[in-house]
RNA sequence: GGCGUCGUGGCCAAGUGGUAAGGCAAGGGUCUGCAAAACCCUGAUUCACGGGUUCAAAUCCCGUCGACGCCUCCA
């Protein structure tokens, strides 16, 4: 039974779907006017595993990703450059979208954006102000009122009287009540605008994931997820425009995850404590990354320093290392040893389960699975042959898969690796002659180029890194 | 100030009522010409602190201290 922790109610509840089977999920995407950073990786690669275990859970999933690509930074982004500003959004969600498929993350389902959803949302907002959720306000800007929506606060725990938004007005603002939030803004001279019964203007902010939801999923949705700092105002402003909108319950499971922290601050771009997915690329693998987040709880800032990455970076070889062949001259095992990997390979099947349904506890799953790569390296030091290994490695390659891992070997050009196999041959020569301080020169030569030997009964072997 | 999350060995971190998973780092050992990798062994009498409930608490309750997030754009 899987049980997810739902901010709404602050409880972990048991999973029940809208429709059996059917997952609909949608995730806030990133607004594109710059490089996406880590903390957004952290964010994809969160729901990317949920999604993974929902559909090896047997569920089949409708993952709807959204991209604001109209926005206040974008515009002042796009005008710095002198560039349009849907062109330039364009250009960056090109750039996610390579870096999610570099870091191993599904394609959702759809990917909507804001520019391509307009009729849809003028029709939301109009429909609220026939409801007399909103109000078209003096200045061509239309705000949702807070007032009228009695259960506004319940995702953040808010009240509105404890809401100290007064000091918060922007002149130029015309609200009834501090807290109401815009819907709709006029346009200002020479921005990017589309027409609408208020006059020409684009949308708040808010509105366009509620009108995306809508438009993908429909009504009323299975999990809603993002960033826990989306909590308020964003995730509270869906709420409370789509249930205005629709009379239903919006979200069945509100999914948050916690902030990816450098040097113990969350990162984000207006503190500047940045490290792009690019530059995280560049030195390390998707593998890396995505151990990172699965190291601890979803929910808990994620601590990002040198020492966890190099943490995560000896985890991942580490699972590699449940892969590597049987030796060719293996004996075979005895029975007892045989059957001490069975029945490792059951208790890593249901220690895994039991742990992701707990809220997708990765981290205990996780754990789990070095359980795993323990008993098939011991079943490999006593002496199993590749057949004997071959259902556990099958069995922990399924499970890895899940969380999203690849545990590929690095990579390099052929003629570098004929240079690295005319070295070792150079290097098993002067062994065979007991020529040590050559072969040992070769072994350092080999560390140079970045490949690690090990000397092995059946001969040598070398890898990347 | 308000709301919320959290404080577990040197580091990361699971466990949320039944007597402390896992990984990294460290030390010792097996193997090796030496390494590397793998494997074996060693480490919190204790879970921020102080009270309380209970036969039993890291886990529940109260208080204190501290960290982080949100309350303004944010994954």
């Amino acid at each position: 039974m899987l049980r997810i922790y739902n901010t709404l109610t602050r409880k972990t509840e048991e999973f029940q779907t809208l429709e059996p089977n059917q997952v609909k999920m949608y995730v806030c995407g990133v607004t594109v006017y710059d490089d996406a950073h880590v903390g957004h990786a952290m964010s994809a690669l969160v729901f990317d595993v949920i999604r993974r275990y929902l559909e090896h859970r047997g569920y089949t999933v409708r993952h709807v990703m959204n991209y604001t690509d109209v926005d206040d930074k974008i515009i002042n982004r796009a005008s710095q450059l002198g560039e349009d500003p849907l062109t330039l959004s364009q250009r960056y969600i090109g750039e996610y979208t390579n870096e999610l498929h570099s870091l191993n993350v599904l394609p959702a389902t759809s990917y909507p954006q804001v520019s391509k959803t307009m009729p849809l949302i003028i029709q939301f907002i109009q429909g609220l102000v026939q409801k007399e959720a909103a109000y078209a306000a003096s200045n061509g800007d239309v705000y949702f009122s807070i007032t009228g929506d009695k259960d506004y606060g319940k995702l953040s725990g808010r009240k509105l009287e404890e809401m100290q938004a007064g000091a918060r007005i922007e002149v130029g603002e015309a609200k009834d009540h501090p807290m109401d939030f815009a819907l709709w803004k006029a346009a200002k001279p020479g921005e990017i605008s589309w027409d609408s019964p208020w006059g020409k203007g684009r949308p708040g902010w808010h509105i366009e994931c509620s009108a995306m939801n809508l438009a993908e999923l429909g009504e009323q949705i299975d999990i809603h997820g993002g960033g826990n700092d989306l909590i308020f105002p964003h995730h509270e402003n869906e709420i409370a425009q789509t249930e205005s909108y629709t009379g239903k319950p919006f979200a069945r499971y509100w999914i948050h995850n916690g902030m990816l922290q450098l040097a113990g601050e969350k990162m984000s771009k207006s503190l500047g404590n940045i490290v792009s997915i690019k530059d995280f690329l560049s030195k390390r693998s998707a593998d890396v990354m995505r151990m990172l987040v699965l190291s601890g709880s979803y929910r808990a800032p994620l601590v990002f320093s040198e020492e966890t990455q190099e943490a995560a970076e000896k985890n991942v070889e580490r699972l590699k290392s449940a892969l590597r062949p049987g030796s060719p001259s293996a004996s075979g095992v005895i029975p007892e040893t045989a059957a001490y990997l069975a029945s490792a390979v059951d208790s890593a099947r249901s220690g895994f389960t039991e742990a992701m349904d707990n809220d997708f506890n990765t981290a205990g799953g996780l754990a789990v699975l070095f359980e795993l790569v323990k008993a098939i390296n011991t079943a490999r030091d006593n002496g199993a042959r590749n057949e004997q290994l071959k259902s556990a490695q099958d069995v922990f390659k399924e499970l890895t898969g899940v969380l999203g891992l690849t545990l590929a070997e690095k990579k390099g050009s052929s003629e570098k690796e004929a240079q690295v196999n005319a070295l070792i041959a150079e290097r098993n020569e002067a062994r065979r002659q007991k020529q040590w301080t050559r072969s040992d020169e070769i072994r350092d030569q080999l560390k140079e180029m970045g490949v690690t030997i090990e000397d092995t009964k059946d001969g040598t072997t070398w890898r990347w890194g």
